[in-house]
DNA sequence: TAGATTGTTAATCGATTAACAATC
DNA sequence: TAGATTGTTAATCGATTAACAATC
């Protein structure tokens, strides 16, 4: 079963919209919503959320629109979340702290199985419910418990070492946090998150104001 | 004055990864980089590197290439850090934290001048060298000390309160890590992260591995 | 049935790439 | 000067929008 029509990124960045956007709808009990109306809220054009959506397959029926929350559960499937991801962060320092914290994080369908860092003064303390492993145990700890997603957050210094690191792990993602891109390496998918790309693009957008 | 040329927001967007690469080959002391040089080590079209740039300005010499350093600063330049944005956070929770702590921020040129939470618990504690304020206290906050940029990280049930609070103020710039948009409004550019959507990509394309 | 709204094809628009003359 | 590489125009490609027949 090929299915082999080419997503494109463009189509797959807007998915997590969608979802936030539906989910919402959902918690207002609105059971049903057209394009027309969707694409008022979220400012884009009707046309295009069809068409995205048309991608996967016809989640709506004619004269009638979408159902929210069938669409919602569609989304979160093709998306693969609901997969309880197995998911280790890599740093321990405050965003790697913060991350851990991050409530959304399970609730997206990620498991936070284990955090490790490489300094002696945090291995051993706790973030939450989680303890601080030895970075020099990760290895072994992959392949014990499979996780799919490694997240990132670690200094640019490190980074290298890092994924030297788990290059030699199975693993299926890596959520990059630090000031450097990963790029997509033997088989292992790569997203780089930079905060301070978004913050220098919002310095640009501002240059012209007053 | 003029240059009325509508710039793209895809060129934008890409930047401050420019910037990045730049700022790396400095480092590494190369004064010079041709646009084919520059493409295969960010894995983008030579061609496209050229048209980015040219966007702004000639940083160019036929037959030579780029000068790293002054091209650096050009896109510095363009970006408008440099310019010691004021910044304010908003929300003193994990991410609030991490962020104030967060070092590219300064070095980017963007400067935390106070981080505020409505939290009996937190106001009054301390965040590096700087006291958590009474959210309550902001609107006289920014009058006085006049931020250019708000940073957003409190739980989405409270964002339209601040946002309905910091409109009434004159800033330039949000920066929204909320789970819910913050829609560009009377003259305040906004960007919004959205660290769990970059999760759901990624667990969208790690779902064919293996 | 009539009305509404989808799924989908066709038209448009914009972004990327290729090509090359200009020029250092 | 010859070689290299830009700046820039033209060609291609892909993404967005518009339109409408299908259908609930």
């Amino acid at each position: 079963m090929g299915d082999t029509k080419k997503i494109s990124l463009e189509v797959i960045k807007r998915l997590p919209r969608y979802y936030r956007y539906l989910g919402e709808l959902g918690k207002s009990n609105i059971t049903r919503i057209s394009s027309k109306e969707l694409s008022e809220k979220m400012d884009v054009t009707a046309s295009q959320i069809r068409q995205d959506l048309n991608c996967f397959g016809g989640f709506g029926q004619q004269g009638y629109g979408y159902n929210v929350e069938s669409l919602y559960n569609s989304i979160g499937e093709i998306l693969g979340l609901n997969h309880g991801h197995k998911t280790i962060i890599v740093g321990a320092g405050n965003l790697g702290k913060a991350l851990a914290l991050y409530k959304s994080f399970e609730k997206r369908g990620f498991k936070l199985i284990g955090i490790f860092d490489n300094s002696k003064s945090k291995i051993g303390t706790f973030i939450g419910r989680h303890e601080v492993l030895d970075i020099c145990t990760v290895e072994e700890f992959i392949k014990k418990n499979e996780p799919e997603i490694a997240v990132i957050a670690v200094p640019k210094e490190a980074v290298g070492e890092i994924t030297a690191l788990l290059s030699k792990c199975k693993i299926k993602g890596i959520l990059n946090f630090s000031y450097t891109d990963i790029s997509t390496l033997n088989g292992v998918e790569v997203e780089n998150v930079h905060i301070s790309d978004s913050l220098m693009m919002l310095s640009y957008k501002i240059k012209d104001i007053e």
